[in-house]
DNA sequence: CATTGAAATGGAAGCGCTTTCATTTTAGAC
DNA sequence: GTCTAAAATGAAAGCGCTTCCATTTCAATG
């Protein structure tokens, strides 16, 4: 239905309108709204005397037909179920925002074709830029990126070929590190539990960290000692479970991220296990658990708000033109608590 | 500053690119866009192979300024820190997804402000709707999204004035129901740990259902036994450890929140109280600790997937012009487990 | 008071798509 | 073959804004 001209106008008002009602032209509307250095005093207090009375709001659509730049910039992770990758995303929310930017958020249940489709609409949408978890995608949608000039960078990750701009820590240094803790605390015998490494680069660094530094040593990770899981807690005790019902049990059993090691203790707690005295237990991200839970969890800390910020930092600075240092990666730190001991 | 030369040549192809390639008028690569049906099987094909050829994606932006439609729904939070919101948000986008809406979200930190703002945003984004948590916001918010007519749904809330519709729970029965089990425990003497009540409608209403049902016993709950705190593990631990290092202990303590009780717990071990012998504790939600930790925390389960389910739903529904029944209360359950007893 | 460069304003042309309405094509019936 | 309704297609007019370029106004100078 088509209102004719006056009264009916229920929808809502235009650029025009507040120039009408404020008696200059529209485009000095739209310089009041995106440059307002170029308008007068007095042209400033008439028009925001006007978008006031009219309540207008202007629309970002047209403004991103008319301009290309949709101030929007998108993101896809893993997951929302627990609140890791939710840390990073709430601090690169509130920066981009504070930018003047909007987030559009899908999470893909891991799922790597779920991603492609969400990566394909955020373009559609006209994200400005975009913020991906990890390096486990098919390169075309990098070359899609590339194509539509968009700018992105990765998280939770650091590209070894330098082909992508990553702001994140090395997952196989940190696995390296808690494994060389636990080898010098005199481990020998290793396990691991792990989420599926499969379209998970993350998963899979850690893995390949704590193989590779038990090599050097001369040790190695038995085939079925490593446990591929979904990640979550009941996931952790059920692995823990198994790896304790067997005859040769590990005494060191490293988790390739927190839940899983927050599963092994409760398991542990229920089977009169004691740990760290007959099997010490790692984690990985220091979430707030970890310092909380009895016996207290060692574990890596990785640095999830300070990706959020520096991501947000750096496409911020890109959009704007600006040319931006090539980030290093993250410091990550072990954080020594009671859940490891020398093995018995 | 950046001007037409830096950022613009996209060149990304469009509508006329893929019409002309396919050698039909752009009006019919729209219909096979938007209603194949009203296509030819001949052009489909031709239309299908052009845009494959051109690396072809819509822009979302023009869809929207022509159509009137964003195919986006707009999601405020109050945060993401914990995953409390985030699992109602990751069902809801998963659904909203499913019917090819995309998701915006933004965490506002509890602060009213920050959603409005948010919400304006959004609003001028064009979502096609709205998610809100809760019901601490101004009037005019709402007569914005009526006005703009854009469908709206409130979570963890009822609204007892019928006004706004909600997929939520009654948070003040919830408590009630908590407060009950616990007096009929034989519990007299009580204390809050709350989150701030002040623009929050869900920590408020869980006061005042602990509040009224006290008084139904002829109980209340001492001025300096409700204690009120940002929420987190940490302030869980502080309010615990200042009520009982007073002289008149309660011997139940409700909390508002559900880390509330687990910075609790943690305390109590660290204090060396026995819970639940010298007092107990109860949570509010059911995250997945409550059963894990020790001991096991008795408290009242929240829908926190349903509801995003639900109001995924009947948005969707709404936007679809379908007439959507109005949305019922959604159960809360007791879930009893081991931080309760009877006062010694 | 002209003069002049800078500041402030306006006009008009699209951005890429959908919508409306008009036209052409097709297929089935006589 | 002709006739007709249905199916398929097209032409053209915007959606609300920004951008480019042209014009007007202003303030300060000689």
């Amino acid at each position: 239905m088509k209102t004719s001209e006056s009264i009916t106008n229920k929808n809502s008002p235009t650029m025009g309108d507040v120039a009408k009602s404020a008696g200059v032209a529209p485009v000095t509307v739209s310089r009041y709204l995106n440059d307002p250095d170029l308008v007068s005093k007095r042209s400033k207090e008439k028009i925001a005397e006007a978008i006031r009375q009219l309540n207008y709001v202007p629309h970002a659509a047209a403004r991103t037909l008319a301009s290309k730049r949709s101030r929007m910039i998108g993101s896809i992770v893993p997951s929302l179920d627990s609140s890791l990758f939710g840390r990073t995303i709430e601090v690169f929310q509130s920066h981009i925002s504070t930018a003047g930017y909007n987030l559009i958020l899908a999470s893909n249940n891991y799922d790597v074709e779920k991603e492609r489709e969400h990566i394909n609409q955020m373009v559609s949408h006209g994200v400005d830029a975009l913020l991906m978890i990890g390096n486990s995608r098919d390169e075309s949608i990098y070359r899609l990126l590339q194509a539509k000039n968009i700018p992105y960078v990765l998280t939770w990750t650091i590209d070894s070929n330098q082909e992508h701009p990553c702001i994140g820590f090395s997952n196989q240094e940190a696995a390296s590190s808690i494994t060389n803790y636990l080898m010098d605390l005199g481990h020998t015998k290793f396990a691991m539990i792990s989420g599926h490494i499969k379209n998970n680069d993350r998963a899979y660094d850690r893995l390949k960290g704590v193989r590779d530094t038990l090599a050097e040593r001369g040790l190695s990770l038995a085939d079925d000692n490593f446990i591929e899981r979904p990640f979550g807690v009941e996931q952790g005790r059920d692995a823990f479970r198994l790896l304790m019902s067997r005859p040769n049990k590990p005494t060191a059993i490293i988790c390739g991220s927190e839940p899983f090691a927050y599963g092994a203790i409760f398991e542990g707690k229920k089977m009169g296990i004691d740990i760290p005295k007959e099997v010490s237990i790692t984690g990985f991200d220091d979430m707030w658990l970890a310092s909380n839970i009895t016996p207290s969890l060692t574990t890596v800390r990785t640095p999830q708000q300070q990706m959020g910020a520096l991501a947000a930092k750096y496409l911020i600075a890109k959009l704007n033109g600006e040319e931006v240092p090539l980030p290093k990666p993250l410091g990550i730190e072990i954080i020594v608590r009671e859940s490891c001991a020398p093995p018995f």
